[in-house]
DNA sequence: TTGTATGCGTTATCAC
DNA sequence: GTGATAACGCATACAA
C-alpha cells in the first residue's frame, strides 16, 4: 500500500470550475489580457480557494520554451566552487537573467555520466540557453551545442570549434603583458613566470603577453608551469622557479590564487616581497586583498563578465535583433604592494 | 521578418514515420520494453536519420516527474561560492544523484526576487525534490517547501519550522566541546572564540559546544562574534579579541576561514601560533592546510553530507521505505601544527 | 510483439 | 471581453 504521495494539484480547469468562468479566462488573468474587474476578483479568490499553482511542465511544452537558462563551468571539479571568479560570474549572470525573468540553473560535470545526462538535459528543452564558461577545444558539449542549436554565449575566448559563437572576455594578453612591463618598469632584472592551465586560452594568452613584453628578455627557463589556477601549485611552482634560479626577482603569477601560493613559497624560502621579489597576479580576486602584502593584479570585471553574457544569451532567444558576436571588457592593471 | 528561429523538431512522430511502425513501438525502443530485433534496427536508424531528441517537457508532463533535484545554497552570495564545503557539499549531492540518473540543478538566490522566482521554479514541477543547505529558521523556502510538499532534506540542523522533515550534518555542539577540550589541554589559560553566523544553527551550536567544555571558566569577555564565516572577519575578530584581552593564548575560530584570518591578525600583532596562541577551526576545508601552521580542526565529512541528503531525498521520491528522519556523520578531530 | 486512443495542464486561435 | 477547441510531444493502458 504505496498510496498516493501527493495530493492531486489543482488545474486551471479547476479555478475555472470554481470561479464560474473558463479556462480562457483564466489564463488571461495569470499571463495578461483583457478582463473584466468582476471576473479577475472572482478568479483570484477561486485560485486562492483551490490552492492553484502553475504547472510549468505544460507550460513549458505548450509555449516551447522554459525561461530558463543553464550555467555551466567546466572547470575541473576541485576548483569549481572554489574560484572566486566563477562565483562572480555567476552572480552577474543570475543577477541579468534574474532582471529578465528567466531562471538561471547550474549544472556541474564531474564525470562521463554527468556530461551525457547534461547533455540531454540541455537538448531536452529544459533551458532556452546556455552560458558556458572555461570550455576547452575538445569539450564534447561544444559539438552538442552546435548540433542542437541553443543559444550560447561563451566565457572567455571561444575553442576553435565554436569561433561562430558569441563569447564575452577580457584581453587576457594584453593585460599580462602591461602587468608585466609594469613589473619590468620596477627595475627587475630576472622575472619569472607562473604559468598556469595552458590548455585553457586563458592560461595560454597569459603566457603570450608575458613572452610579449619581455621580447628578447625572455627566457624560458624562467618560466614554471602548473596545470590549475591553484594556491598549491603556486607553492609548487615558485618552489621550482627558485630552483632553477636563485636569483629571480620578479614573478608573474598567472592568477591571484597562485601568486599567494608563490607568496607561501618565497616566505619559506625567506626572501621578502617586494624588496627582494616582486609578485604580480591577475583577476583582482579576493586572494588580492587577503595576502601579505596585498597584490598587484590585473582586475578582471567578473560580474560584468556574467552579466553581459547573460545577455547575449537573452538577445539570442529574442532574437530580434542580431547579436554582436563577442563583447571584450576593460581589464586594467591595479598597482599594490606586493610589486 | 523574424523567421523561424529553430527548425522544427523531430518527434516520436517522425520516426515512426520513417521506421515504418507505430509511435508505440518507438516508445518501447526508447524506454525499454518488448520489441523485435528488425523494428529496432529500423527505429534506430530512423532516429539517426531524422535526428531525433526527446522532448522532456513532453516526458515531464506525461510522466509527472522530471528526474531533477534542485540545491539550494542559502548562503550570503559573497560567500556562496567560496566555501570549500559548499562546493564539497555539492559534489557529494550531484555524485549520487547522477548515480540514480536524477540530474542535479543548483539555483542561486540573491534577492527578494530570486526567492519568488526559485520557488515557482520549485513549485512548477522542475525538479522532484530538493537539498537545501544552510536554511535559517525564517526564510520563506520553507514554509513554501512544506506547502507545495516537495521531497526535500536539509543539510544542517533543521530550522524549527521544519522539524519533521529530513535533514542530514553533523554534531556541530560535541564536536566544539571536543576540539575546545583538546585545546585547553595544551595548557591554555585564556581561552577565546570567534564566534560566527551566530543565526545559523551550525554558528550558535560551535559557541554552544565552546561554553560546554569550558564550564565555569567560560568567559564572556572572551568571546568577539562576527556575521559570517569568512576570511576577513576572522582578522576582525581576532584583533577586537587581542584589545579585549592581549593576554589571551588559544582560540578557538568558527571556522577554518575565520581561523586562517585570525592568524593574519596574530601575525600582524606579532604573536608566533603555537608558541604564545594556539588557533583551531573547524570544517577541515582546503584552507587547514594552506595556513602557516597547518590548522587543528574538526573535520566535517562535507563530501559524504552530500551524498547522504541526495540518498534521502531520492528515497522521498521513490516513496517506497520509510525515511529515517535525519543522519549525522562523525566528524572528528584533526590534530596539526596550530595548537 | 505491435498499434491505437486517451490524458498530462497550459497556451493560443479562433469565433461569439 | 469571453468561451470553446485544437495543438504541444510523450507515456500508457488496452486492444489487436
Amino acid at each position: 500500500m504505496t498510496g498516493p504521495r501527493r495530493a492531486r494539484r489543482a488545474t486551471v480547469h479547476d479555478v475555472a470550475a470554481a470561479a464560474g468562468v473558463s479556462r480562457g479566462t483564466v489564463n488571461r488573468v495569470l499571463n495578461g489580457g483583457y478582463v473584466s474587474a468582476d471576473a479577475r476578483t472572482a478568479i483570484e479568490a477561486a485560485i486562492a480557494k483551490v490552492g492553484y499553482v502553475p504547472n510549468r511542465a505544460a507550460s513549458m511544452l505548450a509555449r516551447q520554451r522554459s525561461q530558463a537558462v543553464g550555467f555551466l563551468a567546466l572547470e575541473p571539479h576541485s576548483l569549481l566552487l572554489e574560484d572566486p571568479n566563477i562565483g562572480a560570474i555567476m552572480l552577474g549572470a543570475n543577477s541579468a537573467l534574474s532582471l529578465a525573468d528567466h531562471q538561471m540553473v547550474s549544472l556541474v560535470i564531474d564525470s562521463d555520466r554527468d556530461m551525457q545526462r547534461v547533455g540531454r538535459y540541455l537538448s531536452g528543452g529544459f533551458v532556452d540557453g546556455a552560458i558556458i564558461v572555461s570550455a576547452r577545444s575538445h569539450d564534447p558539449i561544444i559539438r552538442l551545442i552546435g548540433e542542437i542549436g541553443l543559444p550560447t554565449t561563451f566565457v572567455g575566448h571561444p575553442p576553435d570549434l565554436a569561433r561562430d559563437m558569441p563569447y564575452v572576455g577580457i584581453d587576457n594578453i594584453g593585460s599580462a603583458r602591461e602587468i608585466t612591463r609594469r613589473l619590468m618598469q620596477t627595475g627587475r632584472t630576472r622575472i619569472g613566470m607562473i604559468a598556469a592551465a595552458l590548455d585553457r586560452d586563458s592560461g595560454a594568452d597569459r603566457l603570450t603577453g608575458f613572452k610579449e613584453a619581455l621580447g628578447d628578455r625572455f627566457d624560458p627557463g624562467l618560466v614554471a608551469d602548473v596545470p590549475l589556477y591553484d594556491y598549491t601549485y603556486g607553492v609548487k611552482g615558485m618552489r621550482a622557479l627558485l630552483d632553477r634560479e636563485p636569483a629571480v626577482d620578479g614573478v608573474f603569477a598567472a592568477s591571484d590564487a597562485v601568486a599567494a601560493g608563490a607568496l607561501e613559497a618565497l616566505r619559506e624560502a625567506g626572501r621578502r616581497v617586494p624588496e627582494d621579489v616582486g609578485v604580480v597576479g591577475f583577476d583582482d580576486s579576493s586572494w588580492a586583498l587577503r595576502t601579505q602584502p596585498p597584490l598587484s593584479t590585473v582586475h578582471q570585471p567578473a560580474r560584468e563578465v556574467g552579466r553581459h553574457a547573460a545577455e547575449l544569451v537573452l538577445r539570442q532567444i529574442a532574437g530580434t535583433e542580431p547579436v554582436e558576436l563577442s563583447v571584450v571588457l576593460d581589464s586594467p592593471v591595479v598597482w599594490r604592494h606586493s610589486a
